[in-house]
DNA sequence: CTCGGCAGAATTTTT
DNA sequence: TTCTGCCGAG
């Protein structure tokens, strides 16, 4: 120790900002980081040296995250910090804390031990069967409606009782609570809990139960959270009541970069801390280590347009300004999706690695075009987003054939799986056994046993139950005797589960088999089925196996917190950036979110920062044409370049009707112009000055790639399809389900 | 019970 | 355009 050339070395590097937030220790404590301003080392230095200090011990604090991943990346950090394992902390999201909490005082909630967590297809097959019963349109009030309703009221902390005429929905003319009511008595009976529920359940038990309050209130000591924007008004309740006695807490956030208000997150919450924790010490962290000057600059012109907020003004930790910001107007989508991929082509050849690279696109939708145009010009890409691990149909069937096995009167799984490989027994034979099982106040596996004994079905019918039955008794009485894992292989193998997947013919099969056998390694990290069962609904994810040279595709909300070289922010259109349907709904404090979210957008940049629209574009099939996005006239014109891209100025409608927006300088008398005109003369599809074979990677044998017409071939994106024609390496295809394309030899291989 | 055809809808996403 | 969910025929 003596050695050392400061007190406090875990302290070294960080600036006077994050000192402060690391060393005020005590009291309320309201971190503002802007994007790229260390954040997360500061909170997690904060953590560590609250540790390493000896202020209080491992178990003593509790950090909150949103994420699973933002919980791993700052447990990893702090562990690096400290030298050392720590054991016993509570560290997590607000609902795996939660669960923690619960799984200990499930009675004190009317739950009982070992209950069962929904997820969002069970969720939405109780409410469906709820609206039947009372007769409820499915046509006329969607179901899924209904759910987020309910999860918004379960955001804002109100049970069915506190539901008033003020926050009471028209659903369904006025029978939204109805159902709200049954359903919660529903998931009572099932013993079990949605996500929401997991924070309502421990409000209630603080509530009710000031003993029980009192030992976590004391028990925490330092209470920390990460993404404070984000939070809704139960998770804020959640804070308020264990951050209540002592006072010790430390939200970290920015109000900037709050984008989640369309699932319940509540900017009002960090608006308002100082007034919720009187006596608070606000810190702001303002200097950025992250993006060049004229990307902060043209970030700050555009976010100063909302009038709700903080306020606070990121400055460049460098003199570096780096390039401005290029702005490009397209004639349609396909020649703004042409555009950035040659753009990326051109840093790549300047020495930028692929993985430096971003797209973000406000919607889904928007990838496409330029999935299109990776596969056929054959750079490597990955999309991020698309559907969690846990939430694939394949994951989801496979744990709930487990949850049956487990829990025999689990009648969700068994609702999910009973006809799951197809083994004819149907709606009605389902219809029948529920009826008779509700009569009778039994669990529909229990209430297939009996019904067996009698002629309420047909003979058919009950042969195939009874089959079905059997092998799940087999399967319990296999359990006590095998590893989960093994009972977990026999299961899907017995079921025919995996046999369904073997012999479907669709494109996604084999990616399904494989993540069912992800599911089986990640069921070695836990010791036996039970624990397994109750955390794998909020643990399990897939692992990032690859981390190749790619392209990153991903929306907007999806990149939060990352940060790339490179990135490029098309589809800057009025009604889809912001976008109409948001602007609708929620008005100017909509407008105000959106607008954060291109913020967002805009800080992931460290030095090159390409945004766009196009006049044109395919939404839902259809040619619509548009205009820029308010939020382009928004852009400071110090840090912006206007450049006319590709196909821009061809027709005289497009030009005229868009130049408008730009109150900047005429866009045919720019470098940018004469540079797009130039870029525009080259020949668009020759072969790019690259090693095609070696990007392509997706089949590394190229001894597959000889292919002849007819062949019948497997693309990993498209599925299975005939060669139809060839011309040099791409390959013009028919597939069974998406149709003609042109793709490269490399990402396809041989199928039989 | 299963499969095929047709109408209607179509952001953003974590747990 | 593409996917989903529902309905009717076999």
């Amino acid at each position: 120790m003596a050695s050392s050339p400061l007190p406090m070395p875990w302290l070294e590097g960080l600036n006077a900002a994050q000192r402060e937030a690391v060393l005020t220790i005590d009291g309320p404590v309201l971190m503002l980081a802007g994007a790229g301003t260390g954040k997360t080392r500061a909170l997690t230095t904060r953590l560590a040296h609250l540790l390493i200090t000896g202020k209080v011990l491992p178990n003593q604090t509790l950090t909150v995250t949103f994420t699973n991943k933002a919980a791993r990346e700052m447990r990893d950090r702090v562990e690096r910090l400290l030298d050392a394992r720590a054991e016993g902390w509570w560290l997590g999201t607000f609902h795996a804390l939660s669960l923690r909490i619960l799984r200990v005082h499930a009675e004190a909630v009317g739950l009982k031990r070992g209950f069962t967590i929904l997820d969002t297809d069970d969720q939405l097959r109780l409410i469906k069967q709820l609206m039947e019963l009372e007769n409820i349109d499915q046509k006329r009030w969607v179901p899924r409606a209904l759910l987020s309703l309910i999860s918004r009221w379960k955001d804002k902390g109100l049970r069915p009782a506190q539901i008033n005429q003020a926050n009471l929905d028209d659903f369904a003319d006025g029978k939204a609570y109805k159902i709200y009511e049954a359903y919660q008595a529903r998931l009572r009976t099932l013993n079990a809990a949605d996500f929401g529920d997991l924070l309502l359940h421990c409000l209630t038990l603080f509530e009710q139960n000031p003993d029980i309050l009192a030992t976590y209130q004391q028990k925490f000591r330092y209470v920390l959270v990460d993404e404070y924007q984000d939070t809704n008004t139960a998770q804020y309740l959640w804070l308020r009541f264990l951050a209540g006695g002592h006072g010790n807490i430390a939200c970290v956030g920015d109000d900037d970069q709050s984008i989640y208000g369309w699932r319940g997150a509540e900017v009002d919450n960090i608006l308002r801390f100082e007034a919720d924790y009187p006596g608070a010490k606000v810190i702001r962290l303002e200097a950025n280590y992250r993006s060049t000057g004229h990307i902060l600059g043209t970030a700050d012109g555009l976010i100063a347009h909302n009038e709700n907020r903080l306020g606070k003004t990121l400055f460049p930790a460098t003199e570096e300004m780096g390039n401005k910001v290029q702005v490009s107007a397209y004639w349609a989508g396909e020649d703004e999706a042409r555009a950035v991929i040659e753009q990326i082509e051109d840093l790549q050849r300047d020495g930028l690695q692929l993985s430096d690279m971003a797209i973000l696109v406000r919607a889904s939708f928007l990838m496409r075009e330029f999935e299109e145009r990776f596969l056929e010009t054959g750079i490597a890409y990955r999309v991020i987003g698309g559907p969690r691990f846990y939430e694939r149909q394949e994951i989801r069937d496979a744990l709930a054939y487990l949850r049956l096995v487990y829990s025999p009167d689990d009648d969700l799984a068994f609702e999910r799986i009973y006809n799951t490989p197809r083994r004819g027994i149907g709606p009605a034979t389902l219809k029948t056994l529920a009826t008779y099982a509700r009569a009778r106040g039994l669990s529909l596996s229990m209430a297939g046993d009996d019904i067996l004994h009698t002629d309420e079905l047909g003979a058919g019918a009950r042969n195939k139950l009874a089959t079905f039955l059997d092998q799940l008794k087999r399967w319990r009485i296999e359990g006590t005797q095998k590893t989960h894992i093994a009972l977990a292989e026999t299961v899907l193998e017995e079921s025919g589960y995996t046999a369904m997947w073997q012999i479907a013919k669709t494109a996604d099969a084999p990616t399904r088999l494989e993540n069912l056998k992800e599911l089986i390694t990640a069921m070695a990290e836990f010791d036996d089925l039970q624990q397994f069962l109750e955390h794998v609904s909020l643990v399990l994810e897939a692992l990032e196996a690859d981390t190749q040279e790619k392209v990153t595709l991903m929306t907007l909300h999806a990149a939060k917190g990352l940060e790339f070289p490179a990135v490029w922010l098309p589809g800057w259109e009025e009604g889809l950036f912001p976008s109409q349907r948001t602007l609708d709904d929620s008005g100017l404090k909509g407008l105000e979110e959106e607008r954060r979210l291109a913020y967002v957008g805009i800080t992931r940049a460290e030095k090159h920062l390409f945004i766009s629209h196009a006049g044109n574009r395919r939404v839902h099939g259809r040619i619509t044409d548009a205009i820029p996005s308010r939020f382009v006239t928004e852009l400071p014109d110090e840090h912006t370049d206007v450049v006319a891209g590709e196909g821009f100025g061809y027709s005289a409608g497009f030009s005229s009707q868009n130049r408008w927006a730009f109150n900047h300088t005429d866009p045919y008398d720019t470098p940018g112009w004469r540079r797009a005109q130039a870029f525009s003369a080259k020949p668009s599809l020759a072969a790019p000055a690259r090693d095609v074979e070696a990007k392509g990677n997706w089949l590394t044998d190229t001894s597959d790639h000889d292919f002849a017409i007819g062949q019948r071939v497997f693309h990993p994106k498209f599925g299975y399809g005939e060669v139809a024609d060839f011309d040099g390496n791409k390959l013009f295809i028919t597939f069974e389900k998406a149709g003609d394309k042109k793709v490269l030899a490399n990402f396809v291989k041989k199928a039989s």
